[in-house]
RNA sequence: GGGCGAUUAGCUCAGUUGGCUAGAGCGCCACGUUUACACCGUGGAUGUCGGGGGUUCGAGUCCCUUAUCGCCCA
């Protein structure tokens, strides 16, 4: 795409100098006390004994039961329920349970519900009224036949009431907890911290046990008793018929449940607790917001900012630990120990030793929490009473291998008996979030943590451009870490990009086959196109539609890209049956086919541009023979060069400015405009009878050669191939260029400075006798075109106006010759209209196009008539604006002033066009 | 559920601080290959600015509300 990387500098965050600054912000981390270990459910795919992340979990219903079991209640007082009912779609998972939950304040939930169902069904539409009210009707019932029970529940649960676990046995509280809804399944909800997310929240606020049952195959583990070793179903259906068997199954409901599934093996997800490392982000967060809130990080568009602090201001851990093959291994090696004594040598030790007293190891002792009301029953929870952890310094190899080599060294017990190795250390087999890495890249890639010339230079960078889901996951922590490592925000600006959607408004993606193959565009079209289309698609929005078509490769017809087809390895066209592959096209057979582009508007445009560029520079080139630099002087510059100069000073400056703000679509559509509709409709047109006189030929060239030179830079950004092509063959004849003075052009247009501001050239009175002449001129092809006059019959035409306007127009009188295919007879007030004529009427301007023997007299009425009409109605509108008493009163001056102006004109206008019509109805007599 | 954005011509999009007789490209219609360009030129047709309310002399633009769609977070 002709982006202009340092290729010089590749970099790979998992290369030795990226892993370093991986190790040393780790360690420094560590030292500093703000990475722990923490417990986390993470989905599990047992299949592919792997974590795999929230995006890559999909949910899909299937059918299964909800099951409802009761728990014995112990020692129920009098008039207390002997079983407490839960109802569960996942029975096995009751063999982790830890407490069963009711709602605090049951009434109080109920009343909430029904509120909130009141206020929908009040503003439900007639058809989904009917739904509501049946909620309500079993809201209503709940609360007859269950509430005072739940109350009851609740009131147990504060005087410390115990269940008794069936099957296995174990004592677990009955609690209250806002996540039991009253008005859900029996109202009581079983809690197994550590297989469910939200159970897990309760485990967290209620401090419970977390007892994990799985082993990582999916199996059931020892917690399970006599269930270990079973799958998952097959301990689902030996708990049901277990349960049911001692008269604790009350009931079964057919139900369809929205089970998770992952993406890569299309197995059932199991939320499993594991450990896992985190980074505290209390005041690592606040720095980064502190930073934009300052300004010192600059985020366009500025709304962006907000998600960027909400989502920092949460504050919430960074988890860090990752279960996958590949990436940067945790850098941290752990000791369990299993009794007081191995842990208090352990410590002894370490304490002792000299790296950790010099700084370059760092230990955390971890003393799980031993877990109450559970020890010694059925569940034995494997969890040693501490686990050491230990970091090293990078920089030191000595350090990591004196610890690795302590794995072997003989414990030796208390009486001198040799006794088992203990010091033994192992490194987590769990990888860094690749995230952890990406944070440091502005500042590892330049070499740190050595102060390298590179950072020196470099750092802090100015701008990153990005997409706006990365914001918290990437530029936030990119600003927190160059915060936290160097001192210095990485970059003071980011831009959010708009992101492309396709036809259907999706956002593009690998298992839709939506997405459009970069590749497809630059061979179709060519990479300057791809890069000006989306510069031309850059605007402030967050999206943008792309809907595209496939190209029939066999006979160029388009065919629509559907949801069917897209992810097609090849495509049979409708049209001539021809077949064609596609993106997706992997085996030979498909890929042997011809590949069926994929095309959009978006990029034909922007190609259309780059030809129309090459064309005109193209023609350029062919007129710059003999080209000779020079000087130009003011006073001989034609009103032509005058007029296009300004304009290139204009553009300069807007052209700047807007990529200055990060409008790139503004500046792609302000030099798409004036090279298109400026410099090759007039500027070219124009210039093209001065190059072919000796006299005028020196000085046209000069002008053409600098406008061409100054347009190319101002292109260069968003056309580099193009652009760099003409610069090199514009070297080739005009090696020194240049209207103030004849300067040598550089080599390469990517070394090329910026174009400056001229603003000495900037000239409102000749771009105004510019726009006067531009008006006549499509006044008479306007009106070649509605009398049908051939393009090659010449004709001849007069405008009547002020002796100023006239005076402005007579210099550009050659111009009409070549351009319009017509002769300027007679400018000024005295313009008489000819007897057969057709005319349009401009603000302060008539033109009549004398067409003796040519006249279609009745299509000439028509169409003032309609002029007419349209003119009728303005007025109208303005004098309506202007018979209000409070616009002219309180609206400003100059406004009121510009529409009695306006309305003047408009009613000249009229009057010329009610006498032109007036003359064209006497000869049609 | 919360946040952000979109809704303007058949399609894809512009429209700065309210002053608009609402623009562009593609597509459409008519004419035209004049020696840079048919990936072109000239001209033309096309809009209740999603719906409803409000502020204002004046609303595509500001406020409220509602609908539809998309994205992010829970």
């Amino acid at each position: 795409m002709g982006c202009s990387c340092d290729w010089q500098r590749l970099r790979f965050t998992l290369d030795p100098v990226c892993a370093r600054a991986v190790r040393h912000t780790f360690f420094m981390l560590f030292k500093e006390g703000r990475i722990y270990r923490g417990k986390r459910l993470v989905n599990w795919d047992t299949f592919l004994q792997t974590a795999v992340s929230d995006d890559e979990v999909f949910h899909e219903p299937v059918k299964g039961h909800f099951w409802h079991f009761r728990y014995p209640v112990i020692d129920p007082k009098p008039g207390e329920p002997a079983h407490v009912t839960i109802a569960t779609t996942r029975p096995e998972t009751m063999l982790g349970d830890t407490a069963v939950a009711v709602h605090p304040e049951p009434a109080a939930a109920l009343d909430g519900v029904e509120a909130d169902l009141n206020q929908r069904l009040a503003a439900a539409p007639a058809k989904l009224k009917g739904e509501i009210q049946a909620e309500l009707d079993a809201l209503a019932e709940r609360r007859e036949t269950l509430l005072a029970e739940l109350v009851k529940l609740r009131d147990m649960a504060a005087d410390g009431r115990m269940l008794l676990l069936p099957l296995v046995e174990r004592e677990i509280p009955l609690i209250a907890d806002v996540w039991a809804k009253p008005e859900m399944g029996t109202g009581s909800v079983k809690i197994t911290p550590a297989h469910d997310p939200n159970d897990y929240e309760v485990g967290l606020r209620q401090n419970l046990p977390m007892i994990n049952i799985l082993n990582l195959d999916g199996t059931l583990n020892e917690n399970a008793g006599t269930y270990q070793g079973q799958t998952v179903l097959e301990a689902r259906k030996h708990v049901v018929a277990d349960l049911d068997a001692q008269g604790l199954l009350e009931d079964v409901e057919d139900r369809e449940i929205d089970l998770a599934h992952s993406d890569r093996s299309k197995t059932p997800i199991e939320p499993l607790l594991t450990d896992q490392w985190f980074v505290k982000m209390d005041d690592l967060a606040q720095t980064a917001m502190d930073a934009v809130a300052d300004g010192r990080v600059k985020i366009t568009p500025a709304r962006y900012e907000k998600g960027y602090h909400d989502w920092l201001s949460e504050k919430r851990d960074w988890p860090i630990s990752r279960q996958l093959w590949w990436g940067h291994q945790i850098p941290v090696w752990s000791h369990e120990c299993w009794t007081e004594r191995e842990r208090d040598e352990c410590i002894e030790r370490l304490k002792k030793d000299q790296y950790v007293i010099d700084g370059k190891a760092v230990y955390r002792i971890d003393e799980p929490p031993r877990i109450p009301g559970v020890d010694g029953q059925f569940a034995k929870l494997v969890t040693p009473i501490a686990v050491v952890h230990l970091c090293v310094c990078p920089d030191a190899d000595v350090v990591e291998s004196h610890f690795k080599a302590m794995a072997d060294l003989p414990e030796v017990n208390g009486d001198g008996s040799p006794g088992q190795t203990c010091a033994y250390w192992i490194q987590s087999e769990d990888v860094l979030d690749t995230w952890f890495s990406s944070a440091l890249w502005p500042h590892s890639t330049l070499g740190w943590p050595e102060r390298t010339k590179e950072l020196e230079y470099y750092y802090p960078t100015d701008l990153l451009i990005t997409s706006r889901d990365i914001i918290t996951l990437w530029v936030a922590r990119m600003v927190l870490t160059g915060l936290h490592n160097v001192g210095k925000v990485p970059f003071h600006d980011v831009f959010i990009h708009p992101k492309i959607l396709d036809s259907y408004g999706e956002g593009m993606s690998k298992s839709k086959g939506n997405g459009v193959d970069p590749i497809d565009v630059m061979e179709k079209f060519g990479a300057d196109s791809l890069r000006f289309g989306l510069a031309y698609l850059t605007t402030e929005t967050q999206d943008i539609r792309l809907p595209v078509e496939f190209e029939c490769p066999h006979c160029g017809r388009l065919i629509e890209q559907t949801k069917k087809n897209r992810v097609l390895p090849r495509v049979k066209c409708r049209e001539c049956g021809g077949q064609f592959s596609t993106q997706w096209a992997e085996k030979p057979e498909d890929r042997a086919l011809p590949r069926g582009p994929v095309v959009s508007d978006r990029f034909e445009l922007a190609r259309n541009f780059c030809n129309k560029l090459w064309n005109a520079s193209r023609f350029a080139l062919m007129n710059l023979e003999g080209f000779e630099p020079g000087e130009v002087a003011d006073d001989e510059l034609l009103v032509g060069d005058r007029w296009i100069l300004s304009r290139l000073a204009t553009v300069t400056q807007e052209v700047t400015v807007a990529l200055g703000e990060f409008r790139y679509a503004d500046a792609a559509r302000t030099l798409y405009g004036f090279a298109w509709d400026e410099f090759c409709s007039f500027y070219v047109e124009m210039v093209k009878g001065r190059l072919q006189d000796e006299a005028t030929r020196p000085l046209a060239q000069r002008v053409l050669a600098h406008t061409l030179d100054v347009l190319l830079r101002l292109l260069h950004p968003m056309i580099p191939f193009l652009t760099e092509e003409v610069w090199h063959q514009l070297a080739q004849v005009a090696p020194r260029r240049g209207i103030a003075a004849a300067e040598p052009a550089v080599e390469s247009i990517m070394v090329a400075a910026w174009p400056e501001v001229d603003r000495a050239r900037r000239d409102e009175r000749i771009e105004s006798q510019f726009a006067l002449f531009q008006e006549v001129l499509r006044a008479v092809r306007e009106i070649r075109a509605r009398q049908n006059v051939p393009p090659k019959t010449k004709i001849e035409f007069m405008v009547r106006c002020d002796t100023e306007t006239a005076d402005l127009l007579r210099p550009m009188e050659r111009y009409f010759e070549p351009m319009a295919a017509a002769r300027p007879t007679a400018f000024g007030p005295d313009v008489e209209r000819p007897a057969l004529s057709a005319n349009v009427t401009l603000t302060g301007m008539e033109v009549f196009v004398d067409l003796a023997g040519l006249i279609d007299v009745e299509a000439e009425m028509t169409k003032k008539r309609q002029e007419l009409d349209k003119l009728g109605q303005f007025i109208a509108a303005k004098k309506k604006k202007l018979d209000n008493e409070s616009f002219t009163s309180r609206a400003p001056a100059e406004v009121v002033q510009k529409e009695r102006d306006s309305l003047a004109e408009l009613e000249e206008t009229r009057s010329s066009t009610e006498a032109a019509l007036e003359a064209l109805s006497k000869l049609a007599d």
